[in-house]
DNA sequence: CTGTATTCTTGATATTATCAAAAGAACGCC
DNA sequence: GGCGTTCTTTTGATAATATCAAGAATACAG
């Protein structure tokens, strides 16, 4: 897939230094994919054998959403979870195992709904989260 | 408004016993209104000379929840924010100040979205979240 | 009024996120 | 390739948010 190389030039395409950390980050977000917390992230990369601190994560993930590259699912309260950002989508969150499932957009972009009528700010993107119980939880009661 | 007999009527309506940090908490967030962190909660209800424990403010939240009313905000991560479900709508999150806003659902109705086509699971709702900035973060700037 | 099941409180603890300052590394430049 | 500036990371402390368990208190039925 994607070389440390790539990953590299990719990191300096949108305008950071491509540090050790990052690159890391970046890899496992790729490589492992779905929706990921600041702890897990930093035990997939101890499981490479590579060291990071919990805090040079949350570093590091502010710093690639700020620039695009990784984006914050909106799935609720609790810990913030991060993942690529390849497409835009939306996400199923099972309120009896919590599991996540991507849902493509229908248009595929940020703005995939019509700004709310009447309203005075300016609706950079909108996300949905749909909430219920996924096939295997529905199964099991 | 809602007098506190009114508001033990409709917690034993729901099937909740109507004990005392449950009525000051369902008054707080009907008569102070927006969205509320429990802290904001205990809050407000010491403001009334009355004392709760944080504690209890998460017991009842979590009740009033399952009971059906009141409703998390769905806002992104972070401290979760409770409001009196009323009238099913959306939100609008000010990147900047990270004021809300409600944004009316054009349906009225939890499951306002079609479900994603192809998916197992079953939709109980959509929520959506609009990011952006507000009205007044945009002339400050 | 009394009994019982539910709920609240208390204190400890877990989890998630942030702050500040010093050590370290990346990149442009020569 | 080595040098220096600037940006990052690390470290250790701390804040904010949420949960657990067990005893005390209370709401409601009868």
């Amino acid at each position: 897939m994607a070389s440390p190389r790539d990953v590299r030039e990719r990191l300096r395409d949108v305008g950071l230094r491509a540090t050790r950390p990052r690159v890391l980050v970046y890899e496992v977000l790729r490589e492992a994919g779905g929706h990921r917390s600041v702890d897990e992230i930093v035990g997939l990369i101890r499981e490479r054998g590579q060291s990071v601190t919990r805090m040079s994560v949350y570093n590091v993930v502010s710093d690639l959403q700020a620039a695009g590259i990784v984006m914050c699912a909106d799935t609720g309260p609790g810990r913030a979870l991060y993942e690529v950002g390849e497409t835009w989508h939306h996400h199923f969150v099972c309120r009896v195992c919590g599991s996540i499932v991507d849902i493509p957009c229908v248009t595929g972009k940020k703005r995939c709904l019509d700004s709310p009528p009447a309203f005075g700010g300016t609706v950079e993107e909108a996300q949905v989260v749909f909430r219920g119980v996924c096939e295997t939880c529905a199964i099991e009661t």
